[in-house]
DNA sequence: GACCTTCCTGACCAATCGGTCAAGAAATTT
DNA sequence: AAATTTCTTGACCGATTGGTCAGGAAGGTC
């Protein structure tokens, strides 16, 4: 077992070589998936020796499941926040906002996931298929209950979410594209992506 | 040179196996992205030895080299199909329910061509940055065109296009999510989306 | 400053990587 | 059926992979 591997009682340098690796790992693993990326890399990254990343760490898997773990924490939250309101189209729409800030501000986080998913997401399958299955299912209710209360237009709720992940995280995992599309005009990028996909989701919405 | 690089006067062998090879090789780097995939997977999912993979093909960068040429070649098609109409919601939901079914038929392709990118496309980068953005900014001047004659809401041409792909192609890429969230009942998913595309995007356009 | 723990690394290992090659097997042509 | 071309593969190569280990350097404690 590595040092790093207790959470409890480490020392100064473990708590910043630990984060150095990871944020490294974070830069490797979100650009080339688990089986592209190599040790080497990440310690070139950190700017550390290779045996000195294995000090830290049991190996490979052991630095991408700290990883995927630290991201499935806080995927979930800003779902987690979704919550019955007067006004649910605001509600949604300050989801969408949230999710949008999210893939603006961790698109390594967000294309870490959508590297793990591509791959068949063979090491977080079950939190997919549990907890995540779980609280999508319940938030689909609370949807639910504001189309049959007239609140909101009748919709999916299932896929009304899926329409919101994807619009979302797209800005993030498809940033490459997303550039050479709209050229070097980066700046207000994300100002006019939540200007629209509040648009779409508002009108969608209105009954 | 390996044989099949040549496109003229192959033999039948030639054509089955190197379309053995490329329907392995899509399979193989469609899941594990470029890097994480080696020419013993494309050997062994083939079912050919690799010094036979490498008599037909110079090497790995040759294999999916073609595969994402072939891509490129059959990924703009709907795009570009998209014209000027009487009906231009008609016309977008249209193109919309076209992408869906080639998500829906072509998975494989989808997540080929979300592995580059989220890599940073490096094969591909030019092509995004050239065609597809000529292609994007002439269909965004068009879908302008349809704005500025009242025919549709004002919205971002390139954000539209934007939520277009990325919602469509969501259900290629992030196949394995979707189904760990919905459960087993697989079969009427694309059914579902599509209703669910069309009313959002209709929604979204009435003016 | 002596002592103990923590930290770091060069050298090394077995396995796997992309790729080569000579030589034999199978098709095809004559 | 002989000659020629095409096809296939076991054995092999150097480079890279994930990972180990002994031993030295640095940090902290008394």
């Amino acid at each position: 077992m590595a040092r790093a591997a207790s959470t409890k009682g480490q020392t100064r340098i473990q708590k910043e070589k630990t984060e150095q690796i990871l944020n490294a790992a974070l830069n490797v693993f979100s650009t080339y998936g688990f089986r592209g990326s190599t040790i080497d890399q990440i310690a070139t990254e950190a700017g550390l020796s290779k045996p000195n990343i294995l000090y830290y760490f049991d190996g490979k898997d052991a630095i991408h499941a700290v990883l995927l773990s630290r991201l499935l924490e806080t995927w979930l939250e800003p779902l987690e926040h979704l919550q019955d309101s007067e006004t649910p189209i605001d509600e949604i729409c300050a989801y969408v906002t949230r999710k949008l800030e999210m893939a603006r501000d961790y698109p390594r986080e967000s294309r870490l996931f959508a590297n793990e998913i591509l791959q068949g997401a063979p090491r977080i399958i079950d939190d997919l298929a549990g907890p995540l299955r779980t609280l999508t299912q319940q938030k689909a209710d609370l949807i639910h209950g504001w189309i049959a209360s007239g609140k909101i237009a009748p919709v999916d709720p299932h896929h009304l979410i899926f329409s919101i992940w994807s619009t979302t995280q797209h800005y993030a995992d498809f940033d490459v594209q997303v550039n050479a599309v709209l050229g070097p005009q980066t700046e207000d990028r994300f100002v006019k992506a939540a200007a629209h996909l509040n648009t779409l989701f508002r009108k969608m919405l209105e009954p």
